[in-house]
DNA sequence: AAGACAGATTATAATGATTATAAATAAAGG
DNA sequence: CCTTTATTTATAATCATTATAATCTGTCTT
């Protein structure tokens, strides 16, 4: 899908929750959509959309990826360095991607597939919990980082 | 495992990482050990020591859970809510346990089965990345918030 | 067009979590 | 003991995030 055509997606969504896209806030989710295989934080955001020249204040930023989080268009995540990142959540995907931490360079790269639709299933029914979401991420070694290793 | 045998345990683990096992850092093993069942943050186990007539500073803490963290003692989990939050690594877990987050009550359930073993074989051979650990937390709704719904 | 209103934005201050620093204390080794 | 080193403490500093109050924007009304 062409980012015109997600924006006004994203527009239509806005409106009906009943806000308004205004220029900062359309700057902002044009930086989610040009970075979006990135996990931009807060602040890396705040600089990306002053690169472009639209000005725009860090509490604002804050506020729009809350509303953006509530409207479920982006995701929030954590990972464990202390700043909450933010991602566009796919088109019509029901499910939060999976991640994989690489520990060694640090790199994120994403899984779209959805690997957990049986271990839901045996959530729900063990453990008597009803499941709208999930965060998976896993750690380890990436293929570039082990095979600089090996050398 | 008796919290006896645990501290004995650990106290070796530290001696073998090159640290020793100080009133300060006992204190916080024996809350962290009293407290198993609940996910601590900092801020917490640093009140909990001082009740325990312990004199520590907030400080300490932080060092103690850092390096307790390193020698993989204890699991640093974040939530979306700021705050890192402690857990004991059980003793011979080699995973890291499971997650459910109720979006209701905000309660923390674990699950100590694992049940990404088949994933984890999928991911290592599809994405050609050697997993060490993972992270995975489930959002939804608890029984006792659903069955308080119905109602 | 002027006034009034709601919603947004801004700069700034405030808060909360975590980390760094420097001085004081305790422990270990000779 | 004395020296060296590790640890802790209190405090300050930093970083991420949120609240506040003033200002601005756009729309509606007349």
């Amino acid at each position: 899908m062409s980012q015109e055509t997600m924006l006004r997606s994203i527009r239509k969504q806005l409106h009906d929750g009943g806000y308004k896209l205004t220029p900062q806030r359309e700057a902002t989710v044009l930086v989610l959509l040009e970075n979006e295989k990135d996990h931009l934080s807060a602040e890396e955001i705040y600089m990306l959309v002053k690169q472009k020249s639209s000005e725009i204040g860090l509490a604002t930023v804050y506020r729009t990826l809350e509303m953006l989080t509530e409207l479920k268009i982006v995701d929030k995540i954590s990972f464990n360095d202390g700043v909450a990142r933010y991602d566009l959540r796919k088109e019509g995907a029901k499910h939060f991607h999976h991640h994989l931490l690489c520990l060694e360079c640090g790199s994120i790269e994403e899984i779209e597939e959805d690997l957990l639709v049986e271990v839901e299933k045996v959530v729900e029914k063990n453990f008597n919990f009803e499941v709208t979401d999930h965060r998976l991420t896993f750690h380890g070694v990436c293929g570039a980082c082990r095979e600089n290793k090996s050398k």
